[in-house]
DNA sequence: CTGAAAGCGCTTACAG
DNA sequence: CTGAAAGCGCTTACAG
């Protein structure tokens, strides 16, 4: 391997002016610059990662934290993923990936490594072990997911509460009065995911206002389980006229399950969702939904970061909770 | 930040003793190593990543590449890269998750900043434009797929042609004589992945040795396009008896095709694939299938690679095609 | 516009 | 069993 030495020799410069060139932060003349692209090409060099981790303190990576639960159903964990890793390349940052189940050990011991300068953390909880880390330790980090306290972080999320109003509204115009409301496995409140009950609990009191009965159900992980649980719900509630799904697994699974029962949507039954695009995609779901906009989070997250990064003086942090629009595919209709 | 430095001095040993009480290179006293831990806990010290990659020409990281393709059908994806992250991080090392759309010039640069110690490939095509790449570079290299040339690799890939015979055999044991086979999308023959023609090139021979009737149909990549698509090959073959679908896409699709025409399986068709464990359960897939083994194929990518680079004078690279074996889920009868 | 030199924080022969 | 020192390959004040 060749280093910048050998460049310096080669262009007949010295290794500062090397350096400097490689970096633009100083003037270099035109000459000198031509003959150090010269010995460079000509040598193959590339600078090492490390030595200049070690003299700048900077080591344009960043690392992403996702947890990957039990019984999570996954699929939905790489949109988040691959636009973070997007965002950071264009951004100059190659993306550290790190899965480990124990994620506050994770992050410590990355972190006072000095691996990453920064952390985007994923599928954050209400109560997130990973934060009082991330206080501590030198990186700047921002999170996907809503924390119970935000300070000092920089923060994004889907704005999960007004999604469910925005839902409930437009079954209330159709005059809806019945409906079912499908939410994320218990699990998922157990973990103290806060999403799961900023949308329920946003959507029951909307619903009570417009004098909406709600049935609500935690759904199934697992299959068969799931589509027998769906099965059930609708025999249980014959009144109801559209179903509200907070839930990736459930709404993959609904299609199959409402054409074995012979239940045609709209026609029969109204079905609104909370999914994003890509997702739907995948599952060919012709369901009206919230857009729940990974790519957005992803990259906003990114952005803010690398912003960080670039001002560490920077103060005032960034609680954004996208604003909801719904995708009107069709799947609902007036009763 | 504390140094190592800081360490010596704490615990009034020198800078070396420090370094080799960490790596256990060198005996070290019970007493001084004692003094030394207690330093550690003390200051919080973590060594640096940088310094430590820079002195040691280590960096203690994988660099795995993926390509993620415009049309893929990607949760299948992620079944491999995360038992390679979980495979690398309990052999020691961290992954940095590279996923430009650039691979040969990303694995480059990577390499060449030296920022790991080794790569892994993954979904790597006939005549892959990193394998030039990955040929010259310093660090050792595994790979998921199937190149033209596999001499200085170690290669990992589930035996395709293999499966295919076995499920021919199968549905031949059965007596099914008219099948209808659907293949990865014509993209991916375009792309060359081997895996595609390896797939359908065996299963043709093999049916042919049957006297087995193939109707062959590369599978189309978007939704609802898809749906219409079996719909109408469903149409065009009604003396099939029999499916064997080698394409993710269309597997996920077809139980929602086949509830919505009436057709009963095994009872009307029998239906064979070929897809992950994982896959199946993500999709509630009820068909005979070859396990894909996307967990073995990205361990033990994994584990060569760390082998490898434990013992770098080893020669003698690994080729392994994963036998297949058929997990028997009841979609298939005799005819 | 350019150079010489210190320093980043480790590892690892070399010595004892 | 332990220490003193060179060196890994860069960046960045300090000087001119």
């Amino acid at each position: 391997m060749a280093t910048s030495a050998d460049v310096a020799r080669l262009a007949g410069v010295s290794l500062s002016t090397v350096s400097y060139a490689l970096s633009g932060k100083r003037p270099v003349s035109q000459e000198t610059r031509d003959r150090i692209e010269k010995a460079i090409a000509e040598l193959g060099f590339s600078p090492n990662a490390g030595a200049r981790a070690l003299a700048s303190s900077q080591t344009h990576v960043l690392g992403l934290f996702v947890q990957f639960l039990p019984d999570e159903f996954s699929p939905a964990m790489l949109q988040y993923v691959l636009p973070i890793t997007e965002a950071a390349r264009s951004a100059g940052y190659d993306t550290l990936f790190v899965t480990e189940a124990d994620g506050p050990h994770a992050l410590q011991r990355i972190a006072s490594s000095n691996m990453v300068d920064g952390v985007v953390l994923l599928n954050v909880a209400h109560d997130d072990p990973r934060l009082p880390i991330l206080r501590n330790i030198r990186q700047p980090g921002a999170m996907v997911g809503l924390p119970r306290t935000t300070d000092g972080f920089d923060v994004f999320d889907l704005d999960f509460a007004e999604s469910a109003r925005l839902l409930v509204d437009h079954l209330a115009q159709l005059g809806h009065r019945e409906v079912v409301l499908i939410t994320p496995n218990e699990h998922v409140y157990e973990r103290g995911y806060a999403y799961a009950w900023r949308f329920r609990d946003a959507a029951l009191e909307r619903a009570s206002r417009h004098g909406i009965r709600v049935f609500s159900y935690p759904g199934q992980t697992q299959q068969p389980g799931l589509n027998e649980q769906l099965n059930r719900i609708l025999d249980e509630r014959p009144e109801a006229t559209a179903l509200v799904v907070h839930n990736d697994a459930a709404i993959a699974a609904l299609p199959a399950v409402l054409h074995a029962r012979g239940v045609r949507v709209p026609d029969d039954l109204s079905v609104v969702g909370l999914y994003s695009e890509d997702f739907g995609r995948l599952f060919s779901l012709p369901y009206t939904a919230v857009e729940s906009s990974p790519d957005k989070l992803g990259r906003s997250a990114v952005q803010t970061l690398v912003k960080r990064l670039n001002k560490p003086e920077t103060e005032g942090h960034v609680l954004e909770l996208v604003v909801p629009e719904i995708t009107d595919r069709g799947s609902t209709r007036a009763v």
